[in-house]
DNA sequence: ATCATCTTGACAATGATTCTCATTAAGATC
DNA sequence: GATCTTAATGAGAATCATTGTCAAGATGAT
């Protein structure tokens, strides 16, 4: 009902090509940096342009990082949320059936209509989880300080 | 369990005031705003400060508007999610066992550890939701110029 | 080839959030 | 109350992601 015409161009498949490549979510910045030292030169803005036009236009996963960067990331289909680990950054994208028909029946048991929601599950994963006492993984201070700072 | 300790000033007294009387989300420049316009007079410093300290201590709840703006507001207690209407800006506290459950199960079953999460419904509340054929709430645009831009 | 438009890109402009660091004020001590 | 230690404050600079500007370039149709 909308997904307005858009022309092909370069830049538009460099940089649906590099999402497409690297799977996992990128700001526009950092696609911006790659496409550049890949030598596919695109103008900050357009990589703007495109990345937005793209969620827009769905295809495109859009999410705020915890300091409120937009990170996009190219997804399968339909509507789904993300398991992120907060370590390597891997994704997994999951969907459920329960949490849909949950929000729906908050919604409209609050009056609530045309809603729609985020949902961001963040973590640390199987390769990222210290199973035995010797391998923390994302912010580890074990023999330190025994004062309080 | 880390709480640290924080000295009583009358900086974060004023925040916190107002934060307890608004009761909706605000971000920090509104409420830097609107405490200068109050005669309370903070630094724009301070406010970020204060209010991020309080969301680490717990006591508030801190979210990110669609264009990644923090915002801030007081919440009751536990963990809970927000229903929250995009044009007047009412927002419900909304409690989900089913919810958390999935997520917990999600979690696990995908190996994913140490996990938390983010979940926020957007949409239009009763007041805002357009019953009869003549009161739109958002975005209305009836009578206007039918040429596309 | 030609025209009407959509895109692009270099760079300025915004705007929120963070940093700096000298000054102020709690809290504890004497 | 005077004094000392140190967290808290604030004015303004510094960051930095995102958006706006607008002339130049590319695309599809004629
Ligand atoms: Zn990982
Ligand atoms: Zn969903
Ligand atoms: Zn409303
Ligand atoms: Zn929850």
């Amino acid at each position: 009902m909308s997904v307005t015409f858009r022309r092909p161009t370069r830049q538009r498949a460099a940089v649906e090509a590099l999402l497409m490549n690297i799977g996992d979510f990128m700001s526009a910045q950092d696609l911006h940096a790659r496409l550049r030292a890949q030598g596919q030169g695109v103008g900050l803005a357009t990589v703007y342009r495109t990345l937005q036009a793209m969620a827009d236009d769905g295809g495109v996963d859009m999410l705020r990082t915890s300091d409120g960067e937009a990170v996009y990331r190219r997804c399968s289909t339909g509507h789904h949320h993300h398991l992120v680990c907060r370590s390597c950054g891997r994704t997994v994208e999951v969907e459920g059936p329960a949490v849909e028909s949950w929000t729906d029946k908050i919604s409209s048991e609050n009056g609530f209509s045309d809603v729609h929601h985020t949902l961001e599950i963040f973590g640390l994963c199987a390769s990222c989880t210290p199973t035995d006492p010797a391998a923390p993984a994302a912010d580890a201070d074990p023999v330190e300080a025994p004062a309080k700072d």
